[in-house]
RNA sequence: GGCCCGUUCGUCUAGUGGUUAGGACAUCAGGUUUUCAUCCUGGUAACAGGGGUUCGAUUCCCCUACGGGCUACCA
């Protein structure tokens, strides 16, 4: 039996939840379900310059909104899924969040002491140095190196400081690094990457990377190292732009004499002119597709299918949380970067939105409902419950997102003004027209209140259409909602009642004389 | 510039030496008991280019082109 496994997603607090670390932390989130692992949640705020307010709490509450609750690590206060867990405790630095799990402090803010002990570690077996060298030299240095064509790396001024000379230094208060002290002769290092297979970089490619700032605060590359192996990460699987900085990771788990872990670099996605996905070119905020209207289940969807597919000639498209993890395997995970286009999203949207209940449906989408004027100066009998029942089942097949409800049938809450010219169908006279009205509001005037369903309309209209549907039908149609475009007669007249639709035919037909 | 990664319809992709190169979205056409939408049916549409290897290459190798990532005391 070998080892549980073990993922994380660990992105930093400089923002919105991204599409595209959404689909890192789908991906990490779908293998760690399929294989009963677990999926930690981690933060990587190492950096203080970029560290942005409040970010933190909205990627949590984004990761969590859309379904994607970690097992361990960093989790919302508020989150029902704390107290079924033994270990919890509030985080020093963020009032916001908790954190779950043995294997803590989830936060790379709060481990400094953890990263300074193994960096003193790495320094005592050679395998790191403290550098002194300035900022200016460095800028120097690589000018001179670019000039010459030379891949820009630190030329190891310092690692052959002696330790006198070191202590020296610092105890003059003189600003130092750490930095990964390079093998010369390490040759070729191979990693095992599940998405692209081996992948091998010469070690003189290698820079000797900072690994501690001089504000003591260690960089990506070993803060990521330590935590991962503390945290016994079995898989690392990440962005693409991390690839080239894997030869490091895997010097500093040799320095160690740690087992490196597996690999996954996944592909970013594209703007449509194949460059790297961007805010300009479109929203790249989780929120913001929540915010128009789109599921979690089919963002979760799209973005699954995004450089992944279930194989095997599968033509299945629609795919649930669980169904996603039960299918997935990086067997099946793509090479090539995946432009993000959202027209398939619309069209995913809409077949959750058809597949949901009219009450499910009609509790999701009264948010964006309220947002609206003509819901707003609605009169109260048009807000009840069964009133918005009967106004949801009618726009639910034509429903793409959320906001987008009852845009098009403001009809529905207000009275339509009715355009005179638009009443008759196809080379109709007024007076045809206005015959056509008048049969249907002695038909409608007779239909009993028990008849008044969608359906017993529909029979009820096209009978006394017979051969003549859109002569008949047409003028109904525009009487109801003054609009070119919308739902049959039937479907209005359901939804706004007898005397609604009655006054309104009459309306209708003073406007014809 | 250097290192690394990639390249099948407009987009997401199936495909692992022999296929009429399949599906989905989009698009176009027709149909479905009036319009719109839904739904159904059908159509257009792709292996970046050049060399090899092979009886045979979309599949394997090399080169070129193009795209992307990295090249920070950012992650």
């Amino acid at each position: 039996m070998t080892s549980p496994i073990r993922v994380r997603f660990a992105p930093s607090p400089t923002g919105y939840l991204h599409v595209g670390g959404l689909r890192t932390a789908l991906y990490n989130y779908l293998f760690a379900k399929k294989h009963q692992g677990a999926f930690i949640l981690r933060i990587e705020d190492t950096d203080r310059d970029r560290f942005v307010d409040g970010a933190l709490e909205s990627l949590v509450r984004s990761l969590e909104g859309i379904g994607l609750v970690p097992t361990e690590g960093v989790m919302l206060l508020e989150d029902p899924h704390i107290s079924e867990r033994a270990v919890s405790r509030h985080s020093n630095t963020y009032p916001g969040v908790s954190e779950v799990g043995s294997h803590g402090p989830y936060i790379q803010s709060e481990r400094l002491h953890i990263y300074r002990k193994y960096a003193e570690k790495l320094i005592a077996s050679g395998h790191a140095y403290r550098c002194f060298c300035s900022r200016e030299r460095l800028d120097l240095l690589r000018e001179k190196q670019t000039a010459n064509h030379e891949a820009p790396k630190y030329d190891k001024l310092c690692a052959s400081l002696s330790s006198e000379e070191v202590a020296d230094r610092i105890a003059a208060g003189e600003p130092s690094v750490v930095r990964l002290n390079v093998p010369n002769d390490r040759g070729d290092i191979v990693f095992r990457d599940l998405v692209r297979g081996d992948v091998c970089i010469h070690a003189n490619n290698v820079d000797d990377q900072i690994l501690v700032k001089t504000d003591g605060y260690p960089t990506y590359h070993l803060a990521s190292v330590v935590d991962d192996h503390l945290m016994e990460v079995t898989h690392v699987i990440r962005g693409e732009e991390w690839l080239p900085s894997t030869p490091k990771h895997v010097l500093l788990y040799e320095a160690f004499g740690w087992e490196p872990p597996i690999f996954a670099h996944l592909t970013l996605l594209l703007n449509p002119d194949k460059s790297k996905l961007s805010k300009r070119q479109g929203d790249v905020a989780v929120e913001d597709y929540l915010s128009k209207g789109y599921l979690p289940e089919a963002l979760i969807n799209f973005v699954a299918f995004l450089g992944w597919n279930p194989g095997q000639g599968s033509t299945k498209e629609v795919f649930s949380l669980s169904e996603l993890a039960e299918a997935f395997d990086f067997a099946q995970v793509n090479k090539a970067g995946a432009v993000f286009d959202t027209r398939k999203l619309d069209w995913l949207n809409a077949q959750y939105i058809k597949a949901m209940t009219v009450e499910e449906l009609t509790r999701k989408a009264l948010p964006f409902l309220r947002k609206k004027t003509y819901f707003v100066s609605a009169p109260d009998e048009r807000k009840a419950d069964d009133y918005l029942h009967r106004v949801v089942t009618i726009g639910q097949e034509r429903l793409t997102v959320l906001s987008a409800i009852g845009d098009e049938h403001a009809f529905l809450f207000t009275e339509p003004d009715i355009d005179p010219s638009l009443l008759p169908w196809k080379g109709n006279s007024p007076e045809e027209t206005a015959e056509a009205l008048e049969n249907a509001k002695r038909i409608l005037t007779d239909v009993t209140d028990s008849d008044w369903t969608r359906e017993r309309l529909g029979e009820i209209l096209l009978e006394a259409a017979g051969e003549k549907r859109g002569d008949f039908l047409w003028p109904l149609r525009v009487a109801l909602s003054g609009a070119k475009q919308s739902p049959p007669p039937q479907d209005i007249a359901w939804v706004i009642g007898k005397t609604y639709t009655l006054s309104r035919i009459s309306s209708a037909l003073e406007s014809l004389t």
